[in-house]
DNA sequence: ATGAAAGCGCTAACAA
DNA sequence: TTGTTAGCGCTTTCAT
């Protein structure tokens, strides 16, 4: 078996606090008597055991960051960010995914799995206000990216509207006028407005451009397929954009593939722009345009928030937290030179 | 104060150890006490505290996975295949990233972290042998990936030389001479063998083909940029390959971006064949040739290993586990169809 | 500055 | 079938 504060103890002959005084570098223990635990320590190979320390202390330094794929390049590297913003705290963090399923999203957010937790950083995709509206688990929970929940619990994301705005805007900068949107979900009906598919509206909108809805490509997913097959079936139906503003660089990325293959040229032909700013962006035969979510910030205010309610042990205000963004531009709209 | 067993226990008058039988589903409860329990925990909201059973268990639940980094496709996607791998057994993941750096591998597989953990799988870039050789943590370890070590702790890659050989076969198949190797770590002298260039030079000798050293690209790292780089300076040193092997699908997409940038074209003029089969290989202006290791496979053996070693209590043994890998053609040995 | 002892919430051996 | 009780290993008053 392991050794325990027992068995360091006895081998030391002092008592359990004495040891305890030890490892926790607790302030007034005589340099004799610290050299002397700190030999037991070592001659047994004492190692603390985490566990007992929590049940003991109510805290396990574990959060738990639940995001739809890590297939999903921003995930992955928003994760990436999560890890590195938990460990300048020393939390380390459990990692799950729900493939953006809603049900799966439920259970995460009900504690499902991850009950170990003093905290949850849940990305949601399908999730609904009402499910979160019962939500037993005590555990603190924030919520990311684009969805808009009017809970109890903060939700961190950047302004989307005024990013999808300024990507429009760039565009309309390179004198495009048909430019669509790709990355619609119409599939369930109730399902809330799209903030990134509204910020193209309004830039039209207020440049006196027409959005006609065949400029509105809808999705199944948003994935590099979901992006390739939403651009094929827009000009298959006769509909020839000039410029193309895709709900994240995957479906960008699936779009710019189809083009290709049909002979269109990225940018003369037309000009793309994605949102993320994943590393694979930079590269390809052309590279992408992108709006550039702050994931550094993003992370450390989901992070921030998590140990603000386990500090505090405030109730949850609901507070909208915003990162900052930045329009990247690369070849996908401005050739190359 | 979270409600324990205690107040569940005396809300419905029994004892504690009926209300911890309904919870853990022991079979000899009568139904109406099972009912009048449930009643008491639906009632107190009761939800167990994970951390008190794993104490008593010894055992979390929990095990880690630790990676280079995230921001690698290939290494999300196999924590994604280690997540649900792990689910399969009630297991979740912690998960934490290295940067491929030795000192941040050291920490980790000594229990830095991630001490609540019933096991570690590590993928290690920079971690020798003698890292692992003193090692004090007893959390059963499992190592993953290209290199190789001779310990007791069990090992699971694909056949890295097989892998190499198949895919330089394939390029010589495509009627290709001048193969060069990108990815060499010349970096570090006392590096192990590189399985990869290993197989590269052993499917050229065979085929009677030479592998001159100015074939071979070192690069400083495995990421796109590195292959850019790497292909950059070979062709600025006047070596034309006609094909190029590269370490792993990121070097191979930097090197096609310098091809391209330099009007060379995939693969009329030169063919890649990469390694990992990340799903960013699929599109792309050009679809990439690559090896795509069994995922599913590795990160099953892995937690399988995982859970061999707790339920055996056994020594760790050492063993080589292989997973399949298929070659998949694309376009960049292919052309386009 | 150090020790003694209670107890975090749970499981499991033993009793009834 | 259900109850009693002894810890799992640690932290933390309260004494000394």
């Amino acid at each position: 078996m392991r050794v325990s504060l027992k068995d360091v103890a006895e081998r030391a002959g002092v008592s359990i606090k004495t040891v305890s005084n030890v490892v926790n570098k607790y302030q007034h223990v005589t340099p004799a008597m610290r050299a002397r635990v700190q030999e037991a320590i070592d001659e047994l190979g004492y190692r603390p055991n985490l566990t007992a320390r929590h049940l003991r202390k109510g805290r396990t330094g574990i959060i738990a960051l639940a995001v739809p794929e890590l297939g999903n390049p921003y995930f992955a590297e928003l994760a990436g960010a999560v890890i590195d913003a938990a460990a300048e705290h020393d939390f380390t963090v459990l990692l799950d995914h729900t493939r953006g399923e809603r049900e799966q999203e439920v259970l995460v957010s009900q504690g499902f799995r991850a009950r170990v937790i003093d905290g949850l950083i849940l990305s949601p995709l399908e999730l609904e206000s009402d499910d979160l509206l019962g939500r037993e688990d005590d555990v603190p929970l924030v919520l990311l990216g684009e969805r808009q929940y009017n809970l109890p619990y903060d939700h961190i994301a950047i302004d989307n509207v005024a990013a999808a705005r300024t990507a429009v805007r760039h565009l309309i900068g390179r004198g495009r006028s048909r430019i669509a949107y790709l990355g619609a979900r119409t599939d369930s009906a109730n399902r809330p407005a799209n903030l990134r598919l509204q910020g193209w509206r309004e830039e039209l909108t207020q440049a006196g451009i027409a959005a006609p809805d065949n400029l509105v490509g809808p999705v199944g997913g948003w994935n590099r397929w979901d992006g390739a097959k939403a651009m094929a079936r827009m000009l298959d139906a006769g509909v020839r954009p000039d410029a193309v503003f895709a709900y994240n660089d995957l479906v960008a990325i699936g779009a710019m593939r189809v083009l290709h293959e049909r002979g269109l040229r990225v940018p003369w032909d037309v000009a793309v722009v994605g949102f993320d700013d994943i590393a694979e962006g930079q590269f390809g035969a052309v590279t992408l345009t992108t709006v550039s979510p702050d994931k550094q910030a993003i992370a450390r205010l989901a992070v921030a928030s998590l140990l603000r309610s386990l500090e505090g042990e405030a109730e949850p205000e609901g507070r909208e937290l915003t990162a900052e963004f930045r329009l990247v531009e690369r070849e996908s709209t401005l050739g190359r030179r």
